[in-house]
DNA sequence: AATGCAACTGATAATCATTCTCATTTAAAG
DNA sequence: CTTTAAATGAGAATGATTATCAGTTGCATT
């Protein structure tokens, strides 16, 4: 059973080989948002053989294909996620360093009006919420 | 005449050395958002002496006192600038990578609210706007 | 003003994530 | 089942940034 985005990469005519059927299965049944490292040691339980420079081409590849998104969450790697029909943001936990994601129209919608206001047309945007857990004990 | 940024380090008490109070005067000369390379490039016209290494660790150290904002515009090299009172978000001409400026109240009360109802406290957030410009005439 | 020393600096080596190189292998068309 | 352009794997190369270390300097104390 092809996955998702091995469905997806097929549409977009990308040549389909074996390692990029592994990585496009393990890219769909992430759910988390793993950098490279994370996707080629989830790789090597299914095929061993798989290059770490063949998972950095594959990712790139799917990237510029535009079914997988990109994401730097400011620790100097970037992070891969499915991409979905759903647009959303990130809320970064600073603490456990989990993200979180949310979705806000009211927010996009201002955001393509400062664009318009600036003469500006909206074609991407990154929005991410660097947070600490809202706690009442003692603490930091 | 000391620059705005060299008396704001003395306040945190940094030690001040004649690199640093070049380095310092250089980033509030700057209405731009220098990298690092770019930094190194002004500061060597005031003083030829100064290490690419030394504008790193000022850089660094500025920026973890709290005098300097850091950025990533996803380009790969990280990009400064003097804190002001004023927070401000960036729009990044994608045609000619100039950098815009702006503020929306409205956009930073959306996301205190977000965060709060994720059951966080908003401790800081990267918004950045990729555009293009809207079907202007010839040159600039 | 001279002293002492921890902190700073400059040059360079090291690191980290990522991309490139190239000999070998493979997907997909004929 | 050939053919061939493209993909792969291993390791070298790259670019931004950080660490190392011997020599230098700011600055608090004589």
């Amino acid at each position: 059973m092809p996955s998702r985005l091995e469905q997806r990469c097929a549409e977009k005519g990308l040549k389909m080989t074996s390692q990029r059927r592994t990585i496009a299965r393990v890219l769909s049944e992430s759910d988390d948002h793993p950098d490279v490292e994370l996707l080629y040691q989830r790789t090597q339980k299914a095929d061993p053989k798989i290059g770490m420079a063949t998972v950095y081409r594959t990712v790139r590849l799917f990237e510029e294909a535009g079914v997988i998104d990109k994401h730097d969450f400011g620790d100097g790697r970037a992070r891969y996620e499915e991409t979905g029909e759903d647009h959303h943001d990130h809320l970064i936990d600073m603490k456990t360093g989990r993200v979180i994601e949310f979705t806000n129209e009211d927010i996009e919608k201002l955001q393509h009006m400062v664009a318009e206001k600036l003469g500006y047309e909206l074609i991407g945007h990154r929005l991410e919420l660097y947070c600490l857990p809202i706690r009442k004990k003692s603490g930091e």
